[in-house]
DNA sequence: GGCATTCGCATACCGTGAGTACGTACCGAG
DNA sequence: CTCGGTACGTACTCACGGTATGCGAATGCC
């Protein structure tokens, strides 16, 4: 039988911003759903998933997991929730760092720098990289990825490969996508847990720059990009020389 | 209060290879943990490891929670056992691959491929690439890799940019393995889940065979590989020419 | 070949934590 | 003012990982 409970709806985060648009009822809401959202994010992000029970997120965010159930239809849809805003955050720096460049070249090194930067935040590791294909299941995973920070990375590869003199195949794009994609996620955990996460950064940073600098020497050389139909790792052959 | 057991120590598989230079005890016991392995495997590969329960596997086992607990010390230690055993077949596979060839380029293209077959391997994409850094931690998982199929990639890098004029840098060489390693994982992942995972294989190894493709090319130009301490993708010229 | 020992495993139990059923106070529209 | 529904709180259930304990068969020893 249910105790009479004390207090309702005062506002758990002191000084909820009045929004206007807005009824009181919906910023209160709206406030204890960030709110779980922000503890949980803090608390995945240094337990890990498994290891964060929901008494301790509810208990964190001062709600109970009545509140939890309302707003997020389990652990699972809470961690999607999280997942989200940390891929979301993580596109708009990225995007921040294009902003303006034009040349493809520097627009993909301020791109790389900018991705190197992401994937060291011990969120997006956790949260994004490590655990992301994990909890969500690689096809929600990769579904999310999609629609963020892999759509700035295609953005990129595809103006490198438009700087060429190569007739852009869109399979082929976004196959080179997901290469370097993997590459810098691979490249940036690697950098997170060296011990010298600077020097580490600098070593990645010029082995990728020395690829890129590969694929302007094929271009300059006039080698067009490769035919899937095409032997493969035949070493393709300058058109003309 | 116990009830009587009924039957002990009878083989829970039919035909228990007759391993000279062991006991029947150990044999029996050899038996039955390897029988745990077998059906750990098979369940973290269908269901993942959270939705497998350790009475699912037991039952399976034919066994109960007493022998899993008398092998291995809890769930994590009996999904390392499956990791190591599936990192292990991996990587014999792929040296398996490299048998015999000896001219780097040649070897590159033989470990791509081998490495792109095991990637798409079920076991090996659930149990080692999606959820083995998120089970065990990045710490551990980077280790058990480093043992095992990381080793072979660090290898092919290393004959490949030995092929080149270029001096040889350790921790160059580790960087380019991680990214290497990084971008065939990746490109793995999205082979498997493609619709098509022949073409998709077919582009992913054209691809990287492009990219080796400008290593050659910068090779033959006598570019040298990256200084850390230079520029950062700033276009590396060619000494002579 | 009897005998103590110990290994290999079964049984029964516990704590924790995700998910659920249900109740209630408060806000907002009329 | 009232009434409806939103936004929670409370108390419970059940599944699952882990533990404590005991037994019986195999093995080393004499």
């Amino acid at each position: 039988m249910p105790r009479s409970s004390v207090s309702k709806l005062v506002p758990k985060v002191p000084g909820v911003p009045g929004v206007p648009g807005a009824t009181l009822r919906q910023q209160y809401s709206a406030s204890t759903k960030r709110g779980l959202v922000d503890v949980a994010e803090e608390l995945f992000t240094e337990h890990g998933y498994a290891a964060t029970s929901l008494d301790a997120i509810v208990s964190g965010a001062r709600v109970t997991k009545g509140a939890l159930y309302h707003h997020f239809s389990g652990k699972q849809a809470l961690f999607e929730a999280v997942f989200e805003r940390v891929e979301s955050d993580a596109s708009r720096a990225i995007q921040k760092a294009l902003k303006g460049k034009k040349d493809p070249w520097e627009k993909a090194r301020a791109g790389l720098e900018a991705f190197l930067a992401v994937v060291q935040e011990p969120r997006y590791r956790r949260i994004v990289v490590q655990e992301g294909p994990s909890v969500l299941g690689y096809e929600r995973f990769r579904e999310q990825e999609e629609r963020s920070t892999f759509a700035n990375v295609v953005d990129i590869v595809r103006a490198v490969l438009s700087a060429g003199t190569w007739e852009l195949d869109e399979p082929m794009i976004q196959t080179f996508a997901r290469i370097f994609f993997g590459a810098m996620s691979a490249a940036g955990e690697s950098v997170a847990s060296a011990d010298d996460a600077i020097v580490a950064a600098t070593r990645v940073e010029a082995a990728i720059g020395f690829i890129i600098a590969g694929f302007q020497s094929l271009a300059d050389a006039g080698v067009p990009l490769p035919d899937p139909g095409a032997a493969i790792l035949e070493v393709p052959t300058a058109v003309d020389e």
